[in-house]
DNA sequence: TTGTGTGCAAAATGTTTGCAAATCA
DNA sequence: TGATTTGCAAACATTTTGCACACAA
């Protein structure tokens, strides 16, 4: 899915809500569309007031679970103390694991198809049933190991 | 490993650390080892104080880096915005799954033997090595939703 | 017009820290 | 003795909320 569409996508979501389309909601969906890695909500209030700098931290924090809602942002809590967010290009599968480099600190989305089998088998043995999954890893850059520069760095 | 072995690894890993055994530390130990669901740090404080109620808040919070190190307590950050913990009754593998109960918001441990495979899969792809990997499931009770009743809400 | 949305600042939450007094080795 | 540990309260970091004003429908 596009930018332009996802856009779209926001409004007649907002709209079918019967929320309103403000200007502030479009800041920060524009700044979180253009943002290439994940982003924490402060990041995201930065950039948003590059656009519209009338955007208030409350704002970002208000609008965040709309477009988590709404399935155009995903939310991912690492167990750093903030939760950071991530454009849902795709149609938003929920079975993608995480890779976090704890040298440059980046984070991966892997697609990670078991993870739904995984839940349902170990859920059942319990007499539960699966709402969400989450998989992740903590990892350190060979490369960086070795040669003493992480190549992902420059990038 | 019997609770007398595991207060007694305690005392050895604090003193091989040059760390002194005080009253303090002891009864935080005892607190977390007579629990047997996770619990939080503010309620390991209440429990300590029953048994030593000159434990502070502060000393709990220092404590408990000092037992996850010792690899007798466990931390489990299941994105609620408090960490949980643990005893760590056997060796201590790292390859165990969560599943929490959305309904009686109880944690379970499931080992997951295949967790290390899947991280040296998709980080070696990366270039990376894992270090750590955690996997959680949230879900819901099937009983609860039938009955009406989670058998586990009267144990 | 009017009720939703906003910014601001204060509150809430969970955790960490500075410091003087207490205590273990 | 003397350095480590403690309790207290203040500081922190992130997120949430109350309220009066602004603005989209």
């Amino acid at each position: 899915m596009s930018i332009p569409a996802a856009r779209d996508k926001f409004r007649k979501f907002l709209t079918q809500k019967g929320l309103r389309v403000t200007n502030q909601r479009l800041a920060i969906f524009d700044a979180a569309f253009a943002q290439k890695n994940h982003f924490t909500a402060e990041q995201l209030l930065d950039y948003a007031r590059v656009i519209d700098d009338s955007v208030s931290r409350a704002t970002v924090y208000r609008t965040l679970p709309i477009m988590t809602e709404s399935v155009l942002l995903r939310e991912v809590d690492i167990g750093t103390g903030e939760k950071f967010y991530h454009p849902n290009q795709e149609g938003g599968s929920s079975q993608v694991a995480q890779v976090v480099c704890l040298d440059c600190d980046r984070i991966f989305e892997i697609s990670a198809p078991f993870m739904e089998w995984y839940g349902n088998t170990v859920s059942s043995k319990l007499g539960l049933t699966p709402v969400t999954q989450r998989l992740q890893v903590s990892a350190r850059c060979d490369t960086l190991r070795m040669t003493g520069t992480c190549p992902r760095r420059a990038s």
